[in-house]
DNA sequence: TTTTTTAGTGTGTTCGAGCACATTTTTTCT
DNA sequence: AGAAAAAATGTGCTCGAACACACTAAAAAA
């Protein structure tokens, strides 16, 4: 049961060479229909699956997979990515595999599209795109497309039938999550839906979540909840959150769409305001720091390095193991409290 | 950069011969002073890692791995695990790494120790037990040591330093994770902790996740609550439990610390009680059909098919790449809702 | 009929590590 | 010094897939 099988041993039971067995195998043609015949009699009984290992190791060609990724050091959200994606190089360093980080300025088109040329110059076989800018990703999809080169997107989603594969997370179910936590913690009262810094890049992003988060409340027809919308921007963050504050005393809840929980848990902690609950994103250390001191109730895990570590991983697996690329990969919507954060802090 | 160096390159540059590379880097001796300080130089200077493709082309060694499993006819709890290891043989197929799995009835320890004695002639170079019977899997641990096999386990946790590693769940903590989640539905009243089924063999399993649950009650002086214990036992759950309830007319909250949930919710629904928070481990279809319907609030996922296929997946590793087996593998404690569940079944 | 073309088939080499074995060099012993 | 033993080193084959190339046989053209 189970043995394996090699081209060589077809061969010898279909009674021709094992060049005759490849060129089947491969439809290389210049094969008679006699021995086709009797070749695919034989693959029929057997269940033939190509030792991999050699497989690879003729292969010279090295592919080349790129990573277009927002600098860590300007935005410090996607640190994790880069250790997703160390990993990854680690795991693909034996095989004929090579993959590289082009960061650019999540706060600069221009960046991103210089990011963009340098990634073309390099002529990879695949790239792997933070798409943080809706309209030039899609502007540069389009150029990879007609150079061939396999799209494969994270975090952000856009829509573009060019981009073979997206790891995410489903955000607008995210943002049901949180409303179901958020129900668990509160009975009634004024909950706040904060979106910080929302530009063009990520609107989407936090439209998606709230409009999850809505839909629970909808949903379930809690009418003893109302929900207010709002926005805040560096640097008035803090200044118009306290205005908010003040015009909304009986706050009972915030719903924070982005990574930038901390900031409203700083600001409620020097207030000594407790008895507000916190539902945000992301295991950052400011964030599990409000985790710890129970001023931020529940984080929702996007699992970045997750995403990124397998956005490039399927690409690596497409070009060793021919292994097919899915369209989407979603990641699971990890609820955490502060009793179990520890076991996600990698 | 990061150009790979063969075997054949290091000869050349330190002007030996392959051979004498080759049993440098095995230390297989036989090696002039000489030659030996040339190799090292260029290997200092260089940054050689073998190719594992070539390495493992010619192991001609097959690692055998053998699982013990009870049998999820008799108990479908384990079926997740079965997946997890055929996910696993899928991935290891073409390696030179043969997994079997051997199953045993879990209610029978004769039947444990024979699927044992089954194991060892087949001779494996490691083993991976569900050590569902303690005082046995000792003395099987015991003679896997004297015949050098790797013993790895999961799920159960048993304190014996010949185990190499053991893949699961700080129980401890997911207790805590779910009376944290109970504190969260409820705000006072009365909690019953139920055993399901105990005996001998889950009989710790279920203790460490009670001392968990209390802990945190405990710790946060919530004195509004009162934890009671209920051990319930196969035939006759329903009829004990409908007793509990009776004398327990102010029941709030049941925390379940088996995969059994779905047999308390099951008497809950036929008597339309559906004020009880109910709290359960694992994301059997039974106990999702419940939470789905909203009888069942949070569930706990032990994720066994991860572990098992982490438990198969570290010692194959360990035989093909030399990876080291880590002590202790402890997986997150997922938190489970009606809302992100679907993530979680594959 | 002989030569050329082409369809069909088989052979041999490559990839890199690992290891058995052959060969060379050095040391030891008579 | 010369033979034998031991140490050091090099050579060559293997694993399985892939593919270039060599070869045979039959069909087409001269």
């Amino acid at each position: 049961m189970d043995k394996k099988y090699t081209i060589k041993d077809i061969a010898q039971m279909a009674g021709v060479s094992k060049g005759t067995v490849d060129r089947v195998l491969h439809n290389r043609g210049k094969v008679s229909p006699a021995a086709l015949e009797k070749i695919n009699e034989v693959l029929n009984v057997i269940d033939y699956e190509p030792n991999l290992i050699a497989r690879n190791l003729k292969n010279t060609k090295i592919y080349k997979i790129c990573v277009l990724l927002p600098d860590p050091e300007i935005d410090s959200y996607w640190l994790p990515c880069v250790n997703g994606i160390q990993d990854a190089v680690k795991e693909f360093k034996p095989y004929s595999v090579n993959i590289s980080i082009q960061y650019f300025n999540p706060e600069s088109k221009k960046s991103f599209v210089n990011a963009n040329n340098a990634v073309l110059s390099l002529e990879p076989d695949a790239v792997l795109i933070a798409p943080v800018f809706h309209k030039e990703t899609i502007e540069a999809v389009k150029i990879y497309e007609e150079s061939n080169i396999i799209v494969n997107t994270f975090n952000n989603q856009i829509e573009s039938n060019t981009v073979k594969c997206f790891v995410g997370q489903d955000l607008y179910k995210s943002g049901r999550v949180a409303a179901s936590l958020m129900n668990l913690i509160l009975s009634e009262g004024q909950i706040a839906i904060v979106h910080i810094d929302e530009s063009l890049k990520n609107a989407v992003h936090m439209q998606e979540k709230e409009k999850g988060f809505r839909s629970y409340f909808e949903e379930k027809k809690l009418n003893n909840f109302s929900l207010t919308t709002l926005k805040l921007k560096h640097p008035n963050v803090e200044s118009k959150f306290l205005n908010f504050l003040e015009e909304n005393p009986h706050l009972k809840g915030i719903f924070i769409t982005t990574s930038k929980a901390y900031q409203i848990a700083t600001t409620l902690s020097e207030l000594k305001h407790k008895k507000i609950a916190l539902i945000g994103y992301d295991l950052i250390e400011k964030n599990v720091n409000y985790l710890n001191r129970g001023l931020l109730h529940f984080l929702i895990h996007q699992n970045q390095k997750r995403q990124a570590y397998l956005g490039v991983s399927t690409l690596a697996e497409h070009f060793l193991y021919s292994k097919e690329i899915p369209e989407t990969i979603l990641l699971p919507i990890d609820i955490i409290n502060v009793e179990n954060a520890d076991f996600y802090i990698y």
